[in-house]
DNA sequence: CCTATATAGTTGTATATACAACTTATGTTT
DNA sequence: AAACATAAGTTGTATATACAACTATATAGG
């Protein structure tokens, strides 16, 4: 659906107005698509977003500042995102040795099975969308990154 | 800045996931970019959201249910957003007295102008934005349109 | 009419987010 | 080595969000 009928809107003031409010309006659809089949695993996106991070060092350990630099979404409290994952037994954590103000993170075996899952998940999401190919694909991409780089 | 070096990942599997992540991510960066600068002005996005849908209406009332049908963000509780923009005088709200379930929500003076100030700010950024020609801004949103047309 | 159904909002609650203040550990000066 | 500064996490709190349950009004059927 054009963003005019979804937003039921009869036009926008430029194209990079439109530009401007339908980027945020679709990254917000995805992430939506994706968090309500990462329910039923009882993960969130950015629950999600961590394990991959982990799995990504693994078996070496992350620190909660690596983790923090790397999330899609850096303000949120990734203490508590792995307090989270903790109590699932996603991950494992521990002081670290050598630098005692760091704490090591590692994922665990059961993780590692969940982020199978989820993998899935996003492989289904990508397969909804081969109305896009993937020139247009890696194009959209491409410009996403331009709009980022504004200074 | 590439994708790859916001989030300190190497690569991703396939065009499409990159384009899946980099559009939640963009749409999210974007968000951020417009709420700081909303923020001196006391206004949440979703809120400038509603003042915006509420000028379009003037000066004609909404009701809840058209402010919730084409909010930008359709889960959040227009409710709740509506009593904020309440206490802050930028709306008035009472009850429709032709069909009493409906209250009839209208934007006042100072909300109108309010919006001449967030438009300022809209515009600022359009403008932030000028390493996108207008085609590309175009073909950005025909591309999201695009994405979300997917079934 | 009286009951059932649908509509329009509101309220409750659990979780998440944003931001600042606070600990604790390490590094640096003098 | 004591004092100060910086780094790495944690905690507190106010606000926002997601979803479900609830209330009040209106419409429709028997």
């Amino acid at each position: 659906m054009r963003l005019e009928d979804e937003l039921k809107q009869k036009s926008f003031k430029s194209p990079h107005h439109r530009m401007i409010v339908n980027v945020m309006f679709t990254g917000n659809w995805l992430l939506k698509e994706l968090s309500c089949q990462l329910k039923p695993l009882g993960l969130s996106s950015q629950q999600n977003n961590v394990l991959g991070i982990l799995r990504g060092q693994y078996p070496n350990p992350a620190t909660l500042g690596l983790i923090q630099e790397r999330m899609m979404d850096r303000d949120s409290n990734a203490t508590r995102l792995v307090d989270k994952l903790l109590e699932k037994g996603l991950v494992t954590r521990c002081q670290c040795s050598e630098n005692r103000r760091k704490v090591d993170i590692i994922i665990t075996e059961k993780g590692l099975e969940l982020l199978k899952e989820t993998d899935k998940i996003i492989q289904g999401l990508e397969e909804r969308f081969k109305q896009i190919n993937p020139d247009e694909a890696a194009l959209i991409g491409e410009l996403m990154d331009k709009i980022r780089d504004c200074h």
